[in-house]
DNA sequence: CTTCTTAGATAATAGCTATTATCAGTCGAC
DNA sequence: GTCGACTGATAATAGCTATTATCTAAGAAG
């Protein structure tokens, strides 16, 4: 037992200055308002002591009467610094940082919550959700039941990604503008030449694909050409593109790096080009994972860090009361690439 | 201003309940002890309007009572989310986290720390150190004077990497035996038939440098072998191979990977190939940092995650009391790597 | 009927800081 | 000498929970 020394109080600052613990905590603080007054001999004193001692006000007890901690929860649904996840979570957490830091909050994750079936939970008996004045949510599975929980509590926070409306009302949630970016690479496709394009992946389910699949509606409409979807799941990357050479598309946008992958793979057994014979954009938004020789695809990138960074932004200005908009959807940056050129035969 | 709807307390479900708030808490509690008794019929009452209103203890006024929080700070002294830095912080970092997610504690990050020429201050006006039970401290350059103040203030931290003693005592940290793995290399080399082998780099200074010029110094010992010591700073790296070559060494033995970059990159010029013309056992201790081919260098790995974990773990210990070792030191891996082999000539 | 025990609960308090209300002087003015 | 105004401080309290000491009523034992 290690019977630690209790900390230094004010009360102790009090007794070795002779004055009240109350006089040491407004000293402490600056506190010269019309009602309170203390001499600069007084206030010296006490300055001495604190000096001498070196103590530091209890943020615990600070909290307590304040109601906030300064504090920003950042909860992960996965662990965050494992390398297969990091990746992920990489720039959203670099751009948390940063504006925590601006902002001078500290941030604490909940490494403490216990895990149920693969996922944490942020409630559960005990959660310590409190310690933190709101909540930066961030993770590719993220549980609806459990943010509609935090909207029915009042408890402030953002969403990273997810920005559907639950139960109680819509999530203040910071996204990438995923529809703005694929409408723009489909027309540049179509101002290209192409008469044909071909959107590979389910377009459905998960947000981000439904928004991946609006977009290239909306550009297939403003660049007034033809489309067809292709399912990818289940089927091999060889099926995918003789279906695609039987539509008689031109251009491929490609929903998952896996199927990109296994796409630019088929391509070079069967001696087709990208992007002479066939053009290709990638619609994952990120850069490539690995450190191979990959094309330099076509396609956006979503805007990780500045997400991170407006999702505190967001959630300091809930905090302080502000009623304005609760949802960004940031601009991707296009990449241009070099998987994407003219068709063969321009009509 | 939002005039948020003051958080549910234990005196309003007693007053749900018509209990008292301290039935509330001895409920909440489980407490069951010879003097506490409450019947079950009171108890499910109790435990009812708790489900129904979701409340959760607040975990501030639980530390403020019970003089911890469950919480581990981590201090950095640099971001600790920049690419830069990343791959020196992440596999900690990912030790880290694991460790605290076994042990249960939450992690804390000192972001809101004002930075002074660089680097982050640990103490400051209004410090929310305390905020944590304990602090890991992590960082390329550690502030000997800030962790004499954490010993002198009783404040329970491990250093992670450094882990020279301060004035007033030893401080507890994690470290790697850099030694060992050094001589272990050294005697390997010896073994191949290596007669002089050269330490390239400064061999003091940083603790680690130190230690890397130790083990060094003991292996050559060991093995029986000569040794010479190139300076590497201010001289270019065809310097520094005319010097091996003058003192007829075989092998090197490079701090930096900088420099490791440099003579590879000259070898390469005078068509002096690796390892057959020369040997190279690279000392960084970490994997290579950019994906471009470099060779596959004999050297050794610094266990940055499970020093990321003892840390937490020996933490853990201190504050249970535990009165044992303060310091770990942690075997590095040896890479056999393909850097390394006989020289050309055996005697 | 009195006293003791016990179950079942509550009042009071600690933990530390920030704020509000209050108090003891002093000085001036009348 | 009294009242008011002002200075320089302090006592009390809130904030929320966990624990300790205390209290009441009922039943048992005598």
């Amino acid at each position: 037992m290690g019977k630690e020394k209790r900390r230094t109080t004010q009360q102790d600052i009090a007794r070795m200055t002779g004055v009240s613990q109350a006089t040491v905590s407004m000293v402490l603080n600056n506190r010269d308002d019309g009602e309170i007054r203390i001499p600069q001999e007084t206030r010296d004193r006490v300055l001495a002591a604190i000096q001498s001692t070196g103590y530091v006000a209890n943020p615990i007890a600070r909290s307590l009467i304040s109601q906030d901690n300064r504090i920003f929860g950042v909860f992960t649904y996965e662990s965050v610094f494992p390398s297969e996840d990091l990746d992920f979570y990489h720039p959203f957490l670099a751009g948390i940082e940063r504006r925590a830091e601006q902002l001078g909050y500290d941030l604490v994750l909940f490494t403490s919550s216990p895990v149920v079936d693969g996922g944490r939970k942020i409630f559960h008996a005990g959660s310590r959700l409190r310690l933190a004045d709101g909540c930066v949510v961030l993770g590719r599975r993220v549980d609806r039941a459990e943010l509609a929980r935090l909207v029915a509590e009042g408890f402030p926070f953002v969403s990273v990604g997810r920005r559907d409306d639950v139960a109680a009302g819509p999530v203040a949630a910071v996204g990438a503008d995923y529809v703005s970016a694929v409408a723009e690479l489909v027309r540049r496709t179509g101002g290209l030449g192409h008469r044909t394009v071909a959107f590979v992946g389910e377009g459905a389910g998960p947000e981000s694909s439904a928004d991946r699949w609006a977009g290239f509606a909306a550009g297939v409409a403003d660049a007034g050409v033809r489309s067809v979807r292709l399912r990818a799941k289940g089927r091999d990357a060889g099926e995918v593109l003789d279906s695609l050479v039987e539509h008689g598309a031109t251009a491929m946008f490609v929903e998952d790096p896996d199927d990109t992958a296994a796409l630019v793979e088929e391509c070079g057994r069967r001696g087709v080009r990208i992007p002479e014979d066939v053009s290709l954009v990638e619609l994952g938004g990120s850069p490539p994972r690995t450190a191979r020789a990959t094309p330099d695809f076509t396609g956006f990138r979503i805007p990780r860090e500045e997400m991170g960074a407006q999702a505190v932004d967001l959630l300091a200005r809930i905090l302080g009361g502000d009623r304005g908009p609760r949802t960004r959807l940031l601009p991707c940056r296009i990449v241009a690439g070099a998987t994407l050129a003219a068709p063969r035969s321009t009509p």
